[in-house]
DNA sequence: TGGTATCAGTTAACGTGTTAAACAGATGCC
DNA sequence: GGCATCTGTTTAACACGTTAACTGATACCA
């Protein structure tokens, strides 16, 4: 519950700015994930970007539709699916990217950097333990 | 994106248990928020329950539909609705309590009852601050 | 080599999150 | 009393989360 209400103020944050632009939360996660780590097929990009497949199958065919990313199929392994970004879409992120860091520098300044990672560190734990519980 | 994850692992917990009784995250939020405090109005119920007031609507109409809880005019302002948990929905509740706790104790058990009040707190101070800074 | 299991991705169905707009009942002001 | 405004709730539209079922391609193995 408490996580719920701290998520939900954190991309209340962030929401605004990215509906500037026309984007939303995960189709930013997205186009992030593949800034870091371009054409990677859809399995690797819905682990990096943590959607599950269903939701990444739309919002691939929405972010391809507006030219932003492309979608190709491995010539190895025809079930694969290679996803790269477009210029437009490196353009894009290019230009969200900034406000994006300002958004986090200004959280972290709120909050606190040590808090700050004090949390990530526990979460990052909490998240493992609860992981490893259920194998 | 590691609160995201911290909830996403929490909820896959509960997720299954509360499956088997029926019910969505969302529905037991409402039944537990209705056994806190019953024959509220739907603006109170949906700050109880954190859910924004078109979700709540529709959560409602479904619960009703199930006979879980009823819903009438409030005689002094008719625009308000309230609403109020029927024996039905109590027996669920006190079916699907007990499961529910085991559930925490076991995350409690698991990650450490300190470290988890730990996280709890800074949640709760992360939260306040990004509320406070939105003002 | 053919049959079967597995895997990658998609589609479908249902419920919720978010935003904006619609609506009726209440309130305030002249 | 009539009218604009505010409030509580609902509806609509679009996108995502979750689960299950489905399709086509690949791997395995007797």
């Amino acid at each position: 519950m408490e996580l719920m209400k701290a998520r939900e103020a954190a991309m209340a944050r962030f929401r605004p700015m990215l509906r500037d632009h026309g984007l939303t939360e995960q189709q930013w996660r997205v186009l992030r994930a593949l800034t870091d780590c371009d054409n990677i097929d859809a399995s690797e990009l819905a682990a990096r970007s943590f959607l599950l497949a269903p939701s990444l199958t739309r919002i691939v065919q929405h972010l391809e539709s507006e030219a932003l990313i492309s979608r190709r199929q491995n010539a190895a392994d025809q079930r694969k699916a290679v996803v790269a970004l477009t210029a437009k879409g490196r353009r894009l992120f290019d230009r969200i990217a900034p406000h994006s860091e300002a958004l986090y520098a200004q959280i972290e300044k709120e909050f606190g950097f040590d808090r700050l990672e004090l949390l990530y560190e526990l979460l990052a734990d909490f998240y493992q333990t609860l992981r490893n519980g259920d194998a």
